[in-house]
DNA sequence: GGTCGCTCATACCTGTGAGGTATCGCGGGC
DNA sequence: GCCCGCGATACCTCACAGGTATGAGCGACC
């Protein structure tokens, strides 16, 4: 059975004639005849009542026609949805982010990526870079948001893009010394009970503190961990100790801290997506363009801090 | 877009690789190949990533997969569903039935159908005898049961089927001076306040009764109606009079009640089923099997009384 | 009641295209 | 570098979808 003979029994009950169906569907009525003959002997059924009033379906006509109908809707729902599949309007994304991207980078992007792309599932998680890179490469990501390009086994099957830079601030509480200060140096902060990222979770970041703070290493081993910008803030509020993250953290500020830029200006590695080189979702592909397009609609009225994108691979 | 281009893209998900996938389909690696091709051109996507580990499906191609299932799906469906209707497990049977038909006619016929036929849906409605026939020429019935064969307009389009006989019984209230005759003659009959069932409703038990009690026309005339058997006995029970009814009416005897068979022994107009003459509804003809054969299985074990299956045209 | 007209079925022809065979191009692995 | 496996391409062939001509059945109508 081919989908022509379901348009053909589908044009013979629509217009009860075969000649008419015959002439709706382009063709000559003999070979119309012949086809719902096959038809009907295929089936095993006689499918039209052919009287002088009119073609009418038997009980199994009806009954036929109806799924009939059916499996035509379905195939050219078929050519539709591999379409939208293909211009990424349709599927699924999975993105693994670190807490800190929800300050600036996810908010700028999700927002018109979710109104130009309505029927796309996205699957959101909050994890370290670390665990998203490592969830990339086994396939369980389609994207990761983290600082920092990944490193180690499977990085080179990635790609990454720089979505935004962050430059190293301290956070203390209203109570802290240090608290009304414009900034503070590293050797002031040498010498704070420190509130930092761990170092399994964010290996570019504490790398980059390790060689900042190289002559008060104790600082960083005695240090506070904490996973989540706003539980650091949240510890410097209750004057744990002097919280350390990257500038886009002012964003989450509370009324009852102070944030602090550290002198010598010192930048964090990059916020930066990844994403399998081989990876052709349309989806994805889509992702990253309306990144893209943010980024230099949020460059073009201003500052560019944060909105620069920059291509480049992971692997070296 | 045929249904083979469906079945081949199916096929080669499945096996991942053009060769066996072919080979399951029964064809060689070639035509598949162009198959898909010529999909993949109509659809306007590429639908398959041919890489030397194996074929696998682009998002497109997994997004037309899903689809393309269901369309081979309600494609076989819909030959299966013909079959099922064209031996009427599947359709719908509107009976119309007289009340007294719950007696003993239906509760015979319909348990084995509805076994047999349990995806059938019965639509049952009571009515009287002329209006099941008015409906069933009007189109809004399959089938009628009632009692004598249908005259008047549009009888002629009918074919009528008798299930049943009966012979004219009386019910009278214990408190009635009857109660415990065996028998009363017409002629005692004659001479009480009669509970019949409406002129309006069935013409031919009414004719019936007109012409036994000749003599007595004004007994008839003044009768009081119901139309339900039910009706006719609970107004017996209440010492309204002297009930007349089927001889079937037995079985709905309340204890406050009590049955007389009348002198000389009357039969009624038989119990028939009516259905167009040109209805060729499969579950019509499965249902009247069911009962000739219904007929037959009690016919054996006993009295053939009530279960005389004779076919007939209601045409005069 | 014979004829006409309408409609679907049948007979037969034709051209397209599905499927066959042979072969090429291209990676990957030894 | 060579071989092998796999999909693509080229070309052929025949089945079958579709075309034309005509027949068969059945109302309608004069």
């Amino acid at each position: 059975m081919e989908a022509r003979h379901l348009r053909y029994a589908l044009a013979v009950a629509e217009h009860q004639h075969f000649g008419r169906a015959a002439a709706a569907l382009g063709i000559a009525q003999p070979p119309l005849s012949r086809q719902i003959a096959d038809l009907e002997r295929e089936v095993g059924e006689r499918l039209f009542d052919r009287t002088p009033g009119g073609v009418f379906p038997t009980a199994a006509g009806a009954a036929f026609l109806a799924p009939a109908r059916r499996a035509l809707c379905e195939m050219s729902a078929a050519a539709v949805e591999a379409g939208r599949a293909a211009r990424g309007e349709t599927g699924r994304l999975r993105v693994g982010f670190i807490g800190s991207a929800l300050l600036r980078f996810l908010p700028s992007v999700l927002a018109p990526f979710r109104r130009d792309h309505p029927d796309v599932r996205l699957e959101l998680r909050e994890m370290s870079t670390a665990r998203s890179a490592a969830a990339l490469t086994r396939g369980e990501l389609d994207l990761a948001v983290g600082r920092g390009a990944p490193r180690g086994a499977g990085a080179e099957e990635l790609v990454t893009v720089t979505v935004g830079r962050d430059h190293l601030v301290t956070v203390v509480g209203t109570g802290h010394p240090y608290a009304g200060l414009k900034t503070v140096s590293l050797a002031q902060l040498g010498r704070q009970h420190l509130i930092v990222t761990p170092a399994d979770d964010e290996p570019a970041v504490r790398a980059g503190l390790r060689a900042l703070l190289e002559d008060n290493t104790l600082a960083l081993d005695t240090a506070t961990e904490a996973r989540d910008v706003h539980t650091i803030i949240g510890l410097a509020a209750c004057g744990v100790g002097a919280g350390l993250g990257p500038s886009c953290m002012r964003a989450a500020g509370r009324p009852d801290t102070w944030f602090c830029d550290v002198t010598p200006r010192t930048p964090l590695p990059d916020l930066v997506l990844s994403h399998r080189r081989d990876d052709r979702s349309p989806v994805l592909a889509a992702f990253l363009e309306e990144t893209r397009r943010s980024a230099t609609t949020r460059a073009r009225p201003g500052r560019a801090r944060g909105a620069a994108v920059s291509r480049s691979d992971a692997a070296r």
